[in-house]
RNA sequence: GGGCGCUUAGCUCAGUUGGUUAGAGCAGCUGGUUUACAACCAGCAGGUCGGGGGUUCGAGUCCCUCAGCGCCCA
């Protein structure tokens, strides 16, 4: 036993047991006993780390949330009852863009840098759709005014839902110590030149008006068409056809390109073409990534349409003529001047001036007019469907424009990012691949500045040289002791702040890291990181990451890197990959889907535990469908459980329950042997993150403790002549149900706990594990509980196919079968007459049989 | 185009290194309430395990192939 079941009964038993409103109860008392409270004093070997997932604020809460997080939390509660003392943080995601959003939508405002702060500013009570223009720190303190709200409901919820959390481990992505240590980071990376800032071609977003990164890509099938051009050949032989989507960028054509064994252009090769419209003289190149099958096979390469120009104007060394400005419209452009060298500059000129300015789709329907006119549109555009690059969160496709941002070095480490992810234990251990695919794929470096607000600014300023330009290449840096700082509003190290902008002075970086530079670093910060070194190395490396597959490429990635940059080491030993949630019909993603109900709503009308329930049947890694029957079955076992063992405290009644010793009967000591078999499964499937498999097994059994064991030793357990008998009954009761209720607490975590309150003086969720020691019986006699729940089965199969009450006399009941079977139904033979109201038992040699003949009607009662 | 996963009862899903007659819940049907539970109990019915081929004494499970669905990458 735990050795603290506490008589007499800790709370009162109900008359009629309820779940309903059980949750408020336990939330409180938990809050106010610190159940869940991180013991830092614990040697490393004992605890187990959590490296929690923070929720994005900025976004609503959905059943996909309660999904992943109450896996993670099973998981939890069984550590702790295990003994280990678990590090369980929670964090807020609350920088970065989602938040500059939603902040925009819910006051109305957008942030302008050059509007001045105001100290009384307000914002309008009704958000109107012009948008008020605000500065940049009134505009970060909307953003943490709204975020604090948000994270008060966050917390609420995820109380609700019976997260084990400690929750003055709390953090918040942008809150000091994040950002401290967010800066540290940085500062060491770029100490060791793991970080670098160039500027270079960028995946740019032309309405949030920032860079993104590769991981940040989503393909949007888009209606685009192709128009064939025709380019004028050098040799007088004529003209060459190629086909683009992207007929306005042809004043920034730099090169031909084709497949260098396509048979229809090696003759091409090397030689010069000249564009329409613009006469600029572009080589004709041989490249691997032109697709022969594509348009006519032959493809311009301008300064930039896509990723692939990029490698294009890389790998062939091309010159750039970037025509593509930050707000997504045609830039100025002097054709005839050096960069933009041409033919007949002054034609050039002419049509260029009617593209200057436009944004990319006018400039494409000016263009098409003028090829036409020229001649150089062979035919007309021909409609198709493509994938194109967006940002995820973009409405317009992404451009790709020269700026100057900080990447971080990964390509470098490709290898050695390929060797950590396989070290992962990954759960389900197919996971690994999308890991995989996208170390893999990776092309450019990951960039981690944007051009946003509300984030972790760069701890860093830049001199500005005399004549007025700023020196990029000598960065300013902070010193660590002062971090966090601001560089738009402190002052670097032996500066005036009269000095900010002025000739021989400096300025700070402008920009901000990606949310993804931040929650990298989640078990630095969760962890405290050298502002606690002591509590950093009693949880780092964390053992287990639980995480949604759709952020393997984002935020697992960037951890591993980070950590490997940082420490060498793997951030945690585990990673736990949730599945997605479908929509009811199975069909949508939820997210898509405007009815579905909220996760508050659904835990009040089905309660915690049968919502959790559901939640743990899903097994890791795999896609699950909201399922409100599946939740009310869960919600029927937590009532099921409240009501078994009132039923069980009532047959112990106020005695001392007697010990493991007094299970004498073959029935009651074959039920633990049992009971063990399944604490073992138990056990080994949880440290194995099958937590799905604890729950379907400990179900089962639970129902089989109540249908069969329960009515089965009922009688017997009210006591009589046979004080043995009486006691081992008691004694078996008490224990299995105690074993049961602790195997069935990481996931019905409320009415676990108000059953156990009911005898017992402390929480069921600090517990111990139940342990093989608890069970040591000696069965002499095996399989008697299989061999008379069968029986009994049987006997009440003869009842129900009768028509007959349960509690119809049987005359006679006759078992044949082997010897084995006939010992194991003899052991049983009383609870077996007592429990079907059964006359006479005859056993009998022979194939295995159960034979019933139930009373006259009149003679039973 | 490449990779990964899925396909088992009307529905949602288990099924471990190949091993009795393939399981559960929900829904359905038939019955049963005087002492834990009608938010309950008992029982019944329901499947050529996506199609085809192969390995094996034996395949839901291993191999090949085809089809459909989903996700990731290009």
């Amino acid at each position: 036993m735990t050795g603290d079941e506490g008589r007499p009964a800790r709370r009162p038993i109900p008359e009629r047991p309820s779940i309903d409103g059980i949750e408020d109860h336990w939330v409180a008392e938990w809050d106010a006993t610190s159940v869940y409270r991180f013991d830092r004093t614990k040697p490393r070997a004992e605890i187990f780390s959590i490296d929690t997932p923070p929720p994005t604020v900025s976004g609503a809460l959905h059943m996909g949330s309660v999904f992943g997080y109450t896996q993670v939390d099973c998981i939890a509660r069984f550590q702790r009852m295990r003994g280990r003392e678990v590090f369980y943080p929670m964090g807020w995601d609350d920088n970065g863009l989602a938040t500059e959003r939603r902040v925009e939508n819910y006051y109305g405002v957008r942030c302008d840098p050059s509007v001045p702060f105001d100290p009384d500013f307000e914002p309008p009570a009704t958000p109107s759709k012009d948008r008020v223009a605000i500065s940049r720190p009134n505009f970060i303190q909307l953003c943490h005014r709204l975020t604090a709200e948000d994270e008060v409901a966050f917390k609420a919820l995820w109380k609700l839902l019976g997260l084990s959390v400690d929750w003055s481990l709390e953090y918040a992505t942008v809150s000091d110590l994040a950002q401290r240590q967010s800066q540290r980071g940085f500062l060491r990376m770029l100490a060791r030149g793991e970080v670098y800032t160039t500027e270079a071609p960028t995946l740019w977003d032309v309405d949030y008006r920032t860079a993104v990164s590769q991981a940040e890509l989503v393909d949007k099938e888009l209606a685009g068409a192709y128009h064939r051009i025709d380019f004028r050949r050098t040799d007088g032989t004529g003209v060459v056809a190629i086909e683009t989507t992207r007929p306005e960028l042809l004043p920034s054509c730099v090169a031909l390109v084709a497949h260098p064994d396509d048979a229809r252009y090696q003759d091409l090769f090397g030689t010069d073409v000249i564009t329409p419209l613009f006469s600029v003289r572009v080589p004709v190149l041989p490249h691997e990534l032109a697709d022969p099958e594509k348009g006519s096979g032959i493809a311009m390469i301008c300064t930039f349409g896509d990723t692939t120009d990029v490698v294009w104007w890389r790998e062939l060394d091309l010159p750039l003529r970037a025509l593509i400005g930050r707000d997504g419209r045609l830039l100025p452009a002097n054709f005839g001047q050096p960069g933009f060298e041409s033919d007949s500059p002054e034609t050039a000129n002419d049509a260029y001036a009617q593209l200057a300015g436009k944004t990319v789709a006018q400039a494409q329907r000016a263009i098409v007019e003028l090829l036409r006119a020229d001649g150089a549109l062979v035919g007309e555009p021909t409609p198709i469907t493509h994938p194109v690059k967006f940002y995820e969160r973009g409405d317009r496709p992404l451009e790709v424009v020269t700026s100057r941002q900080w990447f971080v070095s990964t390509l470098e480490h490709r290898e050695r990012l390929l060797e950590l992810g396989n070290a992962i234990e990954w759960h389900p251990a197919h996971m690994v691949h999308r890991y995989r695919a996208w170390v893999e794929g990776l092309n450019i470096d990951w960039c981690i500045s944007r051009q946003r607000y509300f984030g972790v600014p760069f701890p860093v300023w830049y001199p500005v040289r005399a004549d007025g330009t700023t020196d990029f290449d000598r960065p300013l840096l902070a010193d660590e002791a002062r971090l966090p700082v601001d560089p738009s509003s402190d002052v670097p190290d032996g500066f005036e702040s009269a000095q900010r902008g002025q000739p021989g002075g400096f300025v700070g970086d402008p920009d901000v890291m990606d949310t993804w530079a931040t929650s990298s670093l989640t078990p630095q910060i969760a962890g405290r990181w050298e502002d606690d070194a002591d509590l950093f190395e009693r949880v780092f490396p964390m053992d287990v990451r639980p995480q949604g597959p759709e952020i393997i490429r984002t935020w697992l990635f960037s951890t591993v890197v980070r950590s490997q940059l940082e420490h060498g080491v793997l951030p945690w030993r585990h990673t736990m990959i949730n599945g997605w949630v479908l929509d009811p019909d199975r069909k949508k993603m939820s997210k898509s889907s405007g009815h579905v109900s909220t996760p508050d709503e659904v835990l009040r009308s089905i309660g915690s535990d049968g919502v959790r329930y559901w939640a743990a049947s899903g097994r890791p890694g795999t896609d699950t469908a909201e399922d409100v029957g599946q939740m009310k079955v869960g919600r029927r076992l937590a009532v099921k459980v409240l009501n078994a063992t009132r039923f069980v405290l009532d047959r112990l009644g106020d005695q001392e329950l007697p010990g493991v010793e007094a299970i004498t009967e073959p029935v009651d000591a074959d039920l633990i042997g049992s009971l063990r078999a399944l604490l073992d499964e138990a056990t080994s499937s949880f440290e194995d993150f099958d937590y799905a498999r604890v729950l379907e097994r400990t179900e089962m059994y639970f129902w089989r403790y109540c249908d069969d064991y329960l009515e089965l030793v009922k009688i017997r357990a009210y006591g009589g002549d046979d004080r043995a008998a009486t006691d081992s009954a008691r004694a078996t009761l008490g224990l299995a149900l105690s074993v049961l209720l602790r195997l069935l607490a990481p996931f019905l975590c409320f009415a676990t706990e108000e059953s156990w309150r009911w005898w017992h003086d402390t929480s069921i969720h600090r517990a111990r594990w139940p342990t093989a020691a608890e069970l040591e019986v000696h069965s002499s006699v095996p399989g008697v509980f299989d061999a008379a729940s069968e029986v009994l089965g049987a006997v009440r199969k003869a009842k129900s196919t009768a028509s007959r009450s349960m509690r119809t006399g049987v005359e006679l009941v006759t078992v044949t079968g082997g010897p084995a079977r006939l010992v194991a139904v003899d052991a049983a033979r009383r609870d077996l007459m007592d429990a079907g109201v059964i006359a006479r038992l005859e056993l009998k040699e022979g194939d295995d049989d159960v034979e019933v003949v139930l009373a006259d009607e009149a003679t039973s009662a």
